[in-house]
Formats: C-alpha cells, structure tokens, sequence
DNA sequence: TTAATATGATACCAAATGGTACTACGTCAA
DNA sequence: TTGACGTAGTACCATTTGGTATCATATTAA
C-alpha cells in the first residue's frame, strides 16, 4: 500500500473534510469563504485543508493576499483503485451466482 | 451524512482493516487465522474486526467455538454513493463498480 | 504610511485511536 | 470431567486527531 492511498482514505475519513470536498466541487473557495460554512474558527478549517492537501485532493492559487483551494479529483484515484481490487471478487460471486441459478434450471 | 455512512469511512481509513477486508475477500477467516498475518495481538484484531462490523463490512458466522468472519461488500455502497456525487468529474469507472456491488446485494 | 484584510504557524487541550496485558467464558476432545 | 482451544471483554497506555487561542506575515485600500 502506498503512503499517498493512505493519506487519501485519511482525508476522506473525516466528514468535515468530505463535506469540503463536496463544496470545492461546486466552486473554488477560499478558506475564509469555508469557513463561513462551518462552525469552527479558521485554523480548524486550515488544518482539515492541509490534510487535504496531503492527500492530493486539493490545490491552491496563491491570488494575491487570498489562496484559492480547488478540488483536485484526479486525487481520488488511489481510493478508486483500491476498490477495482474487487471487481473480480464481485464479478465471480456474480458467476457462482449465475451458475446456480443456471444449475437450478436444470 | 448519514451515520453509516462515517462508520463506512472511518472502517476503511485504516491500513490494517484495509488489509482485513481485502483477505476476507480471498476467503472467510476466524480471528486466529486473520491474526497469523499480521504483528499484532489477537485483542487489537478483534478490535479492527468491531469496527469493521460497525461499518456494515463484515458479517460474523458463529461455527462452535469459532467466529467465522465474511465480506460483506454490499457495506461499500455508501463509500461509492458518496463518490458518485462527483460523476462530473470522472468516467464511468465508478459506474462499473457501483453496478457491480448493487448486483451483489441481496 | 497606516489600517484592515487574508492567511500562516505555533502552542496547547480534550477526546479518539491503535495497541497491549489480563481475565473470563463457552466449546471441543480425551 | 478436565483441560486445551477460540474468543469476548475490560483496564490501561502512548500517540494521533480535531479543535481553540494567539501571534506573525504579507497584501490591499484609504
């Protein structure tokens, strides 16, 4: 397992940082504009953005004194990948389950 | 956000429950036999293993003294509902996944 | 220049987390 | 019946985590 799948499913582990990822993909926003949106102070909020940025998820544009986050989505690959790993699992419950009912027909 | 929804995430957050779901996905597995693996004692398994059950993950077949431990993926659903907000953003590699763990569900 | 704005960074705190050790209890086999 | 086996449960510990308060720095506007 990698550090970065570790540190995507990290970051997604938190509802607060969830929920920042669902409105970073509706607009670009800076933290103060998050935090709006939140009942915590600032800092709180910078800290579940570094978490996020640490994972990948996320990128800033330093636009003169503010810094704009923007959810980077190609960072939730890893997660994604992590699940292919049971596309064959699923697929062959499907055909034991296909093959029963085939075999019930009989 | 649902609740089960957070267990979900929080089960998976870990590398070592990661670990778990994924061997139980070769095969169903006792404590004893999932302990063997890894360089922990059999308590910090057991703990893994509640928190995977709390998240909706695994199923618990009870055999004499043993407890044999199944995959339940259908308890990955609310993980890949909550990326399916994001189809905007990617192709239908998660459209596969998520038809296939909805067939598996009973 | 000066003051307000937007953010970064650090120290600190309570609670959650991941782990161990130890004990207890039901089940299987001799 | 007795003892080994497989597991559950609890107390306890160190570290991480999510949060606040506070101060520092850079940029914009008057």
């Amino acid at each position: 397992m990698t550090l970065q799948t570790q540190n995507v499913f990290r970051a997604l582990a938190d509802p607060t940082r969830r929920d920042i990822v669902q409105m970073l993909a509706n607009r670009d926003m800076t933290i103060a504009q998050l935090t709006e949106r939140f009942d915590m102070t600032r800092a709180a909020v910078k800290k579940h953005l570094t978490v996020l940025s640490d994972g990948g998820l996320i990128s800033v544009e330093i636009r003169g004194r503010e810094r704009v986050n923007r959810l980077e989505p190609s960072g939730m690959a890893p997660v994604l990948d992590w699940f292919s790993y049971f596309d064959q699992f699923w697929d062959d419950r499907l055909a034991h389950l296909k093959a029963a009912i085939e075999g019930d027909e009989k």
